[in-house]
DNA sequence: TGCGCCGACCTGTCAGATAGGTCAAGGCTA
DNA sequence: TAGCCTTGACCTATCTGACAGGTCGGCGCA
């Protein structure tokens, strides 16, 4: 028998050193921006070779947690959504996971984003929102323009609720965003029913300025509704 | 001037062979489970050492869309929580993100999975849910107990949601729920306020059976709302 | 004082080597 | 003949040593 328990994951020493640099993380104190000891030091501390701990490095690195670079320490790093989108896309690839789904999770966040934003955005924010909402009207011609333009939308929404928590969530919704747009674009065949959608954004736009929390959210699940609508029409989802 | 283009992260040999084994799982329709080639394949495919090719699993190791072991190939790995879990301990730990924020969120995502789980779940995950609540009664105890069967317990509900995202997300609180849970429990002195909070559970669990999708997201949002309370009385957020 | 050069240090990548785990084919035993 | 066991090919985990090239602070020169 080789493993008498279960299932029980064996501690290798990557895992050892990505513990001892998570460790030195809160045991310092260290806020984004912080540098870290580089490999060679943890690795002699830990008593492993260079090797292992670059892989810890790396580990860490791939969840966004240090920043690391040719000839420079490695830093802590700011809260960065790009992993998790990674792994959405992942799991819409091999099938655990459909765009319906997600299109309901993102409706259940982003009405909370919308309200929070027309509590909380300050003036800066509600122009940025309204720059970019109207940006879309505008280049609303090609299809590339107004996918970056809407995911920055959601994004500048997102942030403008005040929790860094929900900016992530929303930011890891763009990979697989930008895989699928041209499906949902497609979905919406005449100019009348493309600009619908636009106009959408505006109106929640001038939600969130108003401070009209109730407004933003109703606005907010209007714009979820016709997109899903548009799609389930399509037969795409 | 070393790099004309501004924060453009170089695209090293890593990266590469990244992006050659997430499109070998998407050429191929690998799905959970699936056998992946062996890193020494993907090097010499790529024309790169071993070592480069092993960062690369390694990656997408931490990010859990592969699963290695050792002596056995890498296998396409089904969704799992704990990076995103990871991230969002991180966030704390390096003062990036509040426990209220986090309970904002964790509200907005539950109310939601409350409500669907009402509608979907199968009588067996209604039992499951019950089974749960009533432990956390018998066993409240010990702190010990009633935190993992309470993170069941979400997650319990989560699943019966239908929705593997909500799954995803809500199991990825429970790193951070593990970490101040301690503080959490103190905030509520006395064994009648322990028990106001697990008969909550019982309240939602009752609610998910019965198949009212309102009453269970109200008892999820009260139950929310006794924890954060519990938390501004005691000074803690 | 200010600018530029330089060296210490760091990461990125490579090659080769050993230990130990996994798995399935094929032989052996009952 | 069915089930168990050995065995070997293949694979991952880790180590060692080496070199190229990037970064950054400090020293010296103007």
């Amino acid at each position: 028998m080789p493993n008498t328990v279960e299932n029980e994951e064996p501690y290798t020493l990557v895992d050892q050193v990505i513990d001892k640099v998570t460790d030195h993380i809160r045991h310092n104190g260290l806020e984004p921006g912080a540098a870290l000891p580089s490999e060679s030091s943890f690795a002699l501390e830990a008593g492993v070779s260079r090797a292992v701990a670059r892989e810890a490095f790396r580990s860490l690195s791939a969840l966004r947690l240090i920043d690391v670079g040719n000839g420079r320490r490695a830093r802590v790093a700011p809260a960065d959504g790009s992993a998790i989108g990674r792994m959405i896309d992942h799991c819409v690839y091999t099938n655990q996971l459909s765009i319906q789904q997600i299109f309901d999770v993102r409706r259940t966040i982003e009405l909370r984003t919308a309200a929070l934003a027309a509590f909380r955005r300050t003036p800066a924010e509600a122009d940025e929102i309204s720059d970019i909402a109207n940006n879309m009207r505008t280049s609303y011609a090609g299809t590339g323009d107004v996918m970056e333009l809407d995911i920055a939308f959601h994004a500048a929404v997102a942030r403008a609720s005040r929790n860094p928590l929900f900016a992530l969530l929303v930011s890891s919704f763009g990979p697989v965003t930008r895989q699928n747009w041209a499906i949902g674009w497609a979905a919406r065949p005449t100019d009348a029913e493309r600009m619908d959608s636009i106009d959408g954004h505006i109106i929640i736009a001038e939600a969130i300025r108003q401070g009209d929390a109730k407004a933003a959210e109703r606005a907010m699940a209007d714009h979820f509704d016709l997109t899903v609508r548009a799609l389930l029409n399509a037969g795409i989802i």
